[in-house]
RNA sequence: GUCUCCGUAGCUCAGUUGGAUAGAGCACAAGUUUCCUAAACUUGGGGCCGCAGGUUCAAUUCCUGCCGGAGACGCCA
């Protein structure tokens, strides 16, 4: 395969990534071998010590093929000495196959993507229509450090998919027509008797303007929820509430709409501030109108059946070694289940926006709901066995006890509180580094909210979703070691660095490796891989782990090379010209997590 | 009771279809600033990868059992 350089940004063409590049290289090597080509798969080395790149597939064909993997790799080496790319190329340990470009090669290669806009990184082949359903905020109440995961998780993973080439729809999915609902109705009913909202005569215009105000909101609901907890009477009436509610009664609809306006205007406000994206703010109440059609659908067709009184589907299946609950779709009262609204949900986006998967970032206890659903779904044939649905379920949010994090005061920490805290201690520090003390109370301000974001969201994405773990404050809002402000830092140096440099982006400047830069290089050629990897698995820690060690790796080139003072001007424009692709990378990769970049800090 | 997930350094976490000497941050110890932002860099100590078997040339990774932790299990979300 050949391997077409083309210098500058507008006569871009499909770009194969070196690790590609080598991997087709050594998997010809493997197939003229007789051996499977896949064998041939490159990584970067485990070993830098020994070689920059590493193939271990000759064992792997060994065992295939009950071969001595050492003979294996021996008939594929001389193949690959043959190759002027590389400097050098030895079998090492059981059959290790090392790999090491000529610098000239490395050179090659990393000036051909220096210009590139998207570093490097190819579109995926096919591009499909992935809608995302992540956040997920109650109207009513408040957002807390809770809501955090889903949210971010949620983001990230629809800013690599769609970076990797994909249509991404994301959508909010509000919590807006649960029995939470009726909880926070019934209790103004209570309360409030007289309101005309709960004159069943009254047949004129209800108030624009909502009688109560979101601390209002956030005041009742705790307090109702665990009423009802206790109290059966209580509860009962939240139940009946939801019930009218959900039939659209008007005093309560129009009570209703008001907690949505005002629930709305905290959300934007909280998601604004994260950096969290949603393309479709839509909610439960939007399928409301769907929902009774499929039900009747589902009952001429003998998949919704009564049962003790609700109406559900029944999802057993005869290999299943579990037990499964039917989904409910009515219950004895006549309302609806989330999974009700969940499974319209699912015909509403099929009919908008046909979708081929459907990812739902949503906590990993909600897994049982959303296998209920998603078989539900499958088995009625109101999803096609084509569509993927898929639920990534994050883990909790412990506290040093490991028991869900709740605050010293016993209560949950607002998520509007956290960030606060962060931007505070950011405005602490760039006070104590005396760093911008030449801008405005504005710019400082925007300053340590990006500081603050950062430090939030790379505290909580650098883990594995899936697990969970451990909420510690102290860690959140840390500036030093791995995290979002050592990131931001770097780049905030190279920016620094540059422009002192007065850097001109240069795209016919040919980049040669040397012993200082050359580890920084090697990190940036890993990138299309990384991306990928993040991407295929749904994966944001991947890429905050290789963040991290691109900036660590430039960083630490920094701290040992005095570029500007460099004499050597050839030299000198290509360590700019590495700074400032180690630039991009970062900008591309903290993009992907959803978090911004100061010029100063 | 059934099922799911987890157990890796003192703490918080990585470890990519099984591969070489299991990595990082924090904490701890020692250095580095007439020079591009020290929110930084360099170096060091730290590990029966929960325990016991099994499969394999090779197991933190796969299988089984046990111990420990978390969670879910029809009318909340």
């Amino acid at each position: 395969m050949f391997f077409v350089v083309l210098w500058g940004v507008n006569k871009r063409v499909k770009m194969t990534s070196l690790l590609n590049k080598l991997s087709d290289i050594v998997g010809q090597a493997f197939e003229s071998e007789g051996l499977d080509k896949a064998f041939g798969r490159v990584g970067v080395s485990d070993r830098p010590d020994l070689a920059q790149f590493q193939c271990n597939g000759a064992m792997a064909a060994a065992k295939a093929a009950k071969k001595n993997p050492r003979a294996v790799a021996e008939s594929i080496v001389p193949k690959l000495q043959a190759n002027l790319m590389f400097s050098k190329v030895e079998i090492a340990g059981p059959g290790f196959i090392n790999l090491t470009l000529t610098d000239l090669e490395l050179g090659k290669y990393i000036s051909s993507i220096s210009a590139d806009q998207r570093c490097g990184v190819d579109k995926i082949s096919k591009s499909e229509t992935i809608l995302l359903d992540y956040g997920g905020p109650n109207v009513a109440k408040p957002m807390h450090v809770g809501h955090l995961r889903s949210s971010i998780i949620g983001d990230s993973i629809r800013r690599i998919l769609k970076f990797s080439g994909h249509n991404t729809i994301g959508d909010i999915h509000m919590g807006d027509w649960g029995t939470q609902m009726g909880m926070m109705i019934s209790e103004l009913q209570l309360v409030h008797p007289d309101w005309v909202y709960f004159d069943e005569s009254f047949t004129g215009e209800y108030p624009s303007e909502s009688p109560v105000t979101m601390d209002d909101l956030e005041e009742i609901y705790p307090r109702v929820s665990a009423l009802c907890k206790t109290d059966e009477t209580r509860l009962e009436l939240s139940r009946a509430a939801t019930v009218d509610l959900q039939n659209k009664r008007p005093g309560y609809h129009a009570l209703w709409k008001h907690f949505v306006t005002i629930s709305l205007q905290s959300m934007k406000r909280n998601f604004s501030a994260l950096n969290v994206h949603f393309d479709l703010w839509k909610g439960e109440t939007d399928v409301h109108d769907l929902i009774s059609p499929m039900v009747d659908d589902l009952t001429k067709r003998s998949y919704a059946v009564k049962d003790d009184g609700a109406t559900v589907v029944h999802i057993k299946k005869n290999d299943d070694n579990k037990e499964y609950p039917p989904l409910i779709l009515y219950k004895r009262d006549g309302g609806v289940l989330y999974g009700t609204t969940d499974l319209a949900t699912i015909v509403e986006r099929i009919k908008n926006y046909n979708p081929s998967r459907i990812l739902y970032i949503v906590d990993k206890r909600q897994s049982l709901h959303f296998e209920q659903v998603f078989r539900a779904a499958k088995l009625t044939g109101i999803a096609p066995e084509s569509l993927e649905l898929t639920h990534l379920g994050y883990g909790t949010m412990n506290g040093s006890d490991g028991k869900p994090f709740k605050t010293r005061s016993g209560g949950v920490l607002k998520l509007e509180d956290l960030i606060a805290m962060g931007h505070e201690k950011a405005m602490q520090r760039l006070e104590e580094a005396q760093a911008a003390q030449d801008l405005s109370q504005d710019e400082k301000d925007d300053i340590a909210s990006k500081v603050a974001i950062a430090a939030i969201k790379f505290a909580d994405l650098q883990n594995s979703f899936s697990a969970d773990y451990i909420f510690d404050l102290d860690r959140m809002t840390s500036f030093e070691g791995k995290t979002g402000p050592y990131l931001l830092y770097q780049a905030v140096r190279i920016k620094s660095l540059l422009d002192k440099a007065g850097y001109k982006q240069n795209p016919q400047i040919t980049i040669k490796p040397d012993d200082a830069g050359r580890n920084v290089i090697l990190t940036l050629i890993e990138l299309p891989q990384v991306i990928d990897i993040a991407a295929r698995n749904y994966t944001p820690h991947v890429l905050c782990d290789h963040t991290y060690k691109l900036a660590q790796a430039f960083s630490s080139f920094y701290g040992n090379t005095h570029i500007l003072s460099e004499s050597d001007e050839v030299k000198k424009q290509g360590w700019l010209e590495i700074s400032h692709m180690v630039l991009c990378q970062l900008e591309l990769l903290l993009d992907l997590v959803g978090i911004k970049i100061p010029d100063r800090m």
